[in-house]
Parts: C-alpha cells; structure tokens; sequence
DNA sequence: ATTCTTGCAAACGGTTTGCACATAC
DNA sequence: GTATGTGCAAACCGTTTGCAAGAAT
C-alpha cells in the first residue's frame, strides 16, 4: 500500500512526505472515520513533532484530490429548513445554495440495511455538485 | 398557519414569544434554507432588539421538538473517509460514532431527479440514530 | 535552485454559555 | 410567584492563515 500510495501522491502532483504516508495510514487503518484532532493524535505517536496545522492541510489536499473523503459538514454553517418532511437535497459547492429536489421515483423509505440495534431516527440524502449559475463561471 | 404553530409550541412545552414566532415564520416562508445568521438579519428588520444569540437557542430548541431540520452540519467537526466509494453512512446523534453501512440492496447509483442544468458530483446518504450502546443508556 | 511543505502562533468565525433582566404562564 | 426565555458579551473551539525555516524535487 505504501508504494501504492507513494506513486498516487506523484499522480497528483503532491510531494511524497512522512507526514502525509503517516496521515493517510492512519486513515486507511481505521473504520472510525476519524477528526482531524484524532488523526493528529494517532500520528503523534510515531512523529511528536507534527503539528495539527499540518494535519488539516494534508487533510484538505488529500480530500481535493480525491484520494479521501471529507464525511461531514455538507456547508461549513448550519442551515435549516422548516420542511420536516423526508426529500433530498442539493448543496452546491461554489455557492453553497441548497435547493430541495423532488423525485417521485426516489423512494425516501429506504430500508435500513441489517438495523442490528441501530436505531435509525432520520435519513438524509444530499446531492452535491454545481448549480446552473456556478457552473457557468468555471 | 400562526395559530396552529402556537398550538404547536404549547404542545412541546415551549411557550408562546414573538421571538420564536417571527423566526419561525421567516424560516416557514423561505425555501432558501437560511442560516441563522440570516434569519437573524430577516428578523431583525421587524424586530431589531433581537440577538443572533437568540436566534441560535430558538432554532436548536425547534429543531429538538422536531418543528423544524438541522440540515447540516451532520456532525460538529468534519470527519474524514480514506473509503471514497459511495456507500451509506450512520451517524449515532448521541455519541458521533459513524459507521458504514453496506446494503447491497441499496442502489447508490439513484439516479438525479431532473437533472435541469445542476451538475452532481457526488451523494451522500446519511442515516442518524442512535447505534446500540447509546440506545441502551438512554 | 526552485518550489512545495511544515511548524508555529495568531486570527477567524460560527456557535455556545453565563447571567441579570424581562416575559409568559 | 415561578419557571422559562431574552439580550448581551464573553468564551469556546474547530479551522484557516501568514510566514519563516526546512525538505522534496
């Protein structure tokens, strides 16, 4: 995987450091899908000197590139509807505009996969992407 | 729509303040999904002795009852995924745990309800709940 | 040699908190 | 009269930014 890694990083034009191998392993190795803190935390251990500012760049660049996944927040602020009912949501990613998307098709209920003691309270599904205008004025 | 949402208020528990009505009207008549923020600044147009600290423990207050939706953020600190294949997340509302969820079932390729200009890039799909230890001790 | 990256510390900004005063019940 | 809510300001905390020193190419 670390060679694997290594020649991604080059694809992509970033520079090959031990703090980024270190960041995305401890990634790679946990299901935790953990913060920043707690990868900073992690790689800590083996390098004491990196710095959290460092962890959040890499994080950032990692995720640009497609090489991660950035879970959560959709916005950087909350944002809030008053439509409590189950539909989907589109989040535009240059202006951050959420429209609400009807789909008669889209079948909200959808099942919850093996439920096993997990209570599921809500769902959520989020379309992100371009609105007409943004996409314009790439 | 004012009577039935004072109803509503009384019903949680909360009591009656033109606070808490304007805000949820200026929330009710919008589909922009505002922020608090900018419900404050719509507010404060009809009420300008209102605080933005207000604004904020009002809608946390509607959005526990269930009158209104938190769209995001889903968790309070970003989180990161070195699996970036579409798959569906849980995100326990309790102690922040996120698991994946595999259902093969579940086609992750739903298709983009008309699609009219806005370019997808990617979807997310997030249930919340409360995952098996947090269920217990509540 | 040049460009990119790191570490540090300060700044930023959305959100929360504490508390005295005011309002709803 | 009591419990609840408001307004204000300060605190909080996750994240970003600026910059000089260091490392990668």
């Amino acid at each position: 995987m670390e060679k694997d890694f290594i020649t991604t990083l080059r694809e992509h034009g970033l520079q090959v450091t031990y703090q980024r191998l270190a960041i995305y392993q401890a990634l790679f190795h946990t299901k935790e899908h953990p913060s920043a803190e707690s990868i900073y935390q992690q790689v800590r251990k083996r390098f004491p000197m990196i710095s959290l500012g460092t962890v959040y760049k890499t994080l950032e660049r990692f995720s640009e590139a497609g090489l991660i996944q950035k879970v959560s927040p959709m916005t950087e602020v909350a944002r809030y509807d008053a439509d409590v009912t189950p539909h989907l949501h589109f989040v535009c990613l240059h202006c951050q505009m959420i429209k609400d998307l009807e789909d008669p098709a889209f079948d909200m209920n959808i099942p919850m996969p093996n439920t096993n003691g997990f209570q599921i309270v809500r769902r959520q599904v989020l379309f992100q992407g371009y609105c007409p205008n943004c996409r314009k004025r790439q």
